[in-house]
DNA sequence: TAGAATACTTGCATTATGCAATCAGTTGAA
DNA sequence: TTCAACTGATTGCATAATGCAAGTATTCTA
């Protein structure tokens, strides 16, 4: 069905080509609640603050998937769940993220809200922020047998 | 005409607050044109490799001046063209481009197509190509008058 | 002053999105 | 063993965004 411009890409540029895979208004916000909000599920990512439908999350979930992006396991208490996780791919777009969250808190300042202590550490030690939010996939992996 | 969503926000995630600005398939592009590729005019924009629809580019100059993002000044050299160039919101956006380039270089290396010295520079001392990239601005701007 | 160039705008067909409802497989309690 | 509830989707339909071709307004050039 959802398969439409699945290879294409319009140029050999690289940010054409990333943004053939990421550009839209929802893929990136499905890697931050993989990456930062600890968010594997679908219903879960279904609940967000942004309200992403339930077609949309489908459509860009196997698209995350088909790119390499994003990959899932089998839930280990229930056989009709599903674990969403990044691949090493995947997981590389951390430092893509928090580059964007630096711009918005210095640029966006008045309409983000981000607390305090990730702000903190945002802005005065985002290198440190990359390393600790890739230990935490680290951690999740391992207590979840994922091998990458 | 075109306003719709242009300051509706979904959430005071800083990611998606970003993301309501330039998630989009086309914004950064234009973005791209006007750092690294020294496309400072709207038929220039037009021509690019990907195939840009008028109205499409039209709609996005718009939203990113609204956004102040990016501004424009008359053509020194005629009265109907217009030069376009970021503003220093704008401009910050290079660290964020530079990761993506990063990303695609190192994981789309197969489809991509980057220029040897650039793909060097990128890869080794992506600060020092920051720093140049950002030089080339500010020249550009000197050249032309603009005060930022 | 005619014609070309530039920066858009318009009309219309196609595609993507949003929303509500529905579906199918799995589970767990009765 | 049955059946309601849960979960990860899919479907139908209305609305919005996009792509493409053509047109328009203004300005420069010859």
């Amino acid at each position: 069905m959802v398969k439409k411009n699945a290879h294409k890409h319009r140029s050999g540029c690289p940010l054409a080509c990333a943004l053939d895979l990421i550009g839209d208004h929802w893929s990136l916000l499905i890697v931050r609640d993989l990456i930062f909000l600890d968010r594997h599920e679908y219903k879960d990512m279904l609940s967000s603050e942004e309200g992403i439908s339930s077609n949309i999350l489908s459509d860009r979930l196997k698209k995350l998937e088909a790119a390499k992006l994003v990959a899932s396991i089998p839930h280990p208490e229930s056989g009709r769940r599903k674990l969403y996780y990044l691949t090493a791919r995947g997981k590389d777009l951390v430092y893509l993220l928090i580059d964007i969250a630096r711009w918005s808190e210095k640029h966006l300042g008045d309409i983000v809200d981000i607390p305090p202590e990730k702000k903190e550490l945002l802005t005065n030690n985002p290198d440190l922020m990359v390393e600790l939010t890739l230990k935490d996939l680290d951690d999740w992996e391992k207590a979840h047998g994922v091998k990458t």
